[in-house]
DNA sequence: CCGTAAGCGAGACGGTACGTCCCGTCTTGAG
DNA sequence: CTCAAGACGGGACGTACCGTCTCGCTTACGG
């Protein structure tokens, strides 16, 4: 019925806006009450413009959240493997406990729940890629026998990155410094090479 | 308006078979094709009556979900808490990964993130209580210097379960009974009394 | 399913609180505001005390309603026929155009549009009565040949009625003194005795 | 929350295909088993689009009504008044006694006297256009003299359509043709120059 | 003078329509 | 020819009432 749109023609601005508008509705009211419809208004925009290049609410949103997320990661400093877990973690919870982009995080992966395509871009764009410079400093911390070797380097991730997003997601306990420290520490202790 | 109604009225029946086919319902269509007319109709009720004692939908269903979970707890043989810790990690993923228990598990919790009553009440019925008993034992074990005492035990509990619920939550890599035992075993190579 | 109920044991508070409390709810609010769950509460009844003496909320408010107006009759003072008619146009148009019984009437009759059983209750205790003691004097006019004989009373009597209620239902044109009046005198002169 | 629609936009088959499905519903049914849903459904239609463009039931049935009944006009032979009340009235037992159209002028008008802005269409739109062609030929007789010039021309209108309209509402009496011609005379008696 | 059956206050219940909201698609008119 | 504006089909939502039913309590009459 609809021929696929040709990328090329679209328009840099309206594209920005759409996305500058789901951010700035996204972040005023949340997940719930932002509609394809305010998106479209707000950003003075036809709805059927939104639709021709993103497939539902949620691609925009996530989009929306990438371009925002984009600005806030500082480089890193680390020197070390436990330099640079302390780095992630507490980035963690400076950038998503108690922020609006957090908030969203947790929304988006929320719905991811319930739409896998969301799911599927969610891992993609967003955890895999953060994983990636982690499990290659592992990967070469193994190598190097710094670490132990005998553990998957993801599984190591999982037990950093788990915990983080466990609180943050249940809100069963405060996600702050301390608890990044304290993950931290016992992330190390539990891959530290066996006493000799 | 509407006066709070008197749950000793309540018809115990009424009550069940609303679960039952909130539950049934689930089960065959999932959480997004399930509507609370559905439940309602389902049940022979009235809509007014699931409205009653009930929230929305998420209340329903969490109690639904609740009311079937509480069936598939198997009594624990754990003599010591590395079996305990191990034994729950493996029911986590015999009980969630893959079986419709768990996919409702990943969308309750999907929902809770934007309903702040829904994640209320699955902290105090649902993680809470799953954690109470770990953590006394994890208590037990620090007071008898079994392992450290200079970890809080939530941070602990936390360490096991979070990698669980994050790749459930995230999908990047299978939970499985490997992965279960890996976390069990780092966990506890984690809080090992320091070598002295 | 029900057996009829004893009307001697009927509580005679009860059954006028009932009436009370419909009246004055239908006085403040009107037909659609009103429910037999707030006549109940206002009564400080149960509302099967008011479904076990009456079918449904039509059958409560036409009898409130009866209960009302039965009170605002004036003795009649017409010494001819043609006082009498006027005097009875002139009645209506004081009890009924703009007052609170009128807009009763208007709903009622309204809703007996739709409702057989309304409808028969409202000829019964309601349009017949007060067409009688008319039709009694119209028929006693032509026996004594003060007025035509070959005009049945019921359509004379519609001649007289049928304007007023049509004006009350349609609101085309005022319902005055003046109108009353007017029609009064057409119908006298529709049914004088042609000249000779 | 929501703009007033264009009209210029409204889809014409849409229009229809509603009123339509209201009067087959209608006259299948009957008001009260009638709902915007099943308008809606038996139309093809969102029930968005129903309120969209109508306020309500009452709304689009009077609208279906005056659609009907519109068709149902036969031009007029009437040479002279007189022929031209008896002309109305007999046209007015055709239509409305006995005959769904009449059940419908019945329920509407009835809701009419809850509903003020139905009852204002209903003036608007019925009532008025049906008057206005007989008062400008009772304007005209006025004016040549050949029935009596000190009667409201709207009062006389209301002493023809009165006793119809009334006994149709009542049905305290049937509202055959003789009694359209009964009504008719009357009427014409009661305006008749005054004997010189 | 007591038991038993009715009336009763209270309100939960099955059922049904309402009118609103949003989704994602389709249509139109101005630039 | 594009695209903002927004109408459209579809469908869930949560509310409101209807008229029935169920629960204890209280009242009154008959054994």
């Amino acid at each position: 019925m609809m021929n696929p749109p040709d990328p090329s023609r679209r328009k840099r601005e309206t594209h920005q806006a759409i996305l500058d508008a789901a951010w700035a509705a996204l972040e005023a009211e949340g997940w719930d009450a932002l509609t394809v419809d305010r998106i479209a208004a707000r950003a003075g925009v036809g709805k059927q413009t939104v639709y021709r290049w993103w497939r539902d609410k949620a691609d925009v949103v996530f989009e929306a959240f990438l371009d925002q997320a984009r600005a806030q990661v500082p480089p890193s400093r680390a020197r070390d493997l436990p330099d640079l877990l302390r780095e992630n973690a507490r980035n963690f919870v400076r950038l998503y406990a108690g922020t609006p982009l957090g908030a969203r995080l947790r929304e988006l992966l929320g719905v991811a729940q319930r739409d896998p395509r969301l799911a599927e871009a969610m891992r993609e764009h967003w955890f895999l890629p953060r994983r990636d410079s982690l499990r290659r400093a592992l990967l070469d911390a193994q190598d190097n026998q710094l670490i132990r070797s005998d553990v998957d380097a993801d599984t190591i991730l999982d037990l950093l990155f788990g915990p983080l997003h466990y609180r943050l997601l249940t809100g069963h306990a405060p996600v702050d410094r301390r608890f990044a420290d304290s993950v931290t520490a016992l992330t190390l202790a539990a891959i530290a090479r066996e006493a000799v």
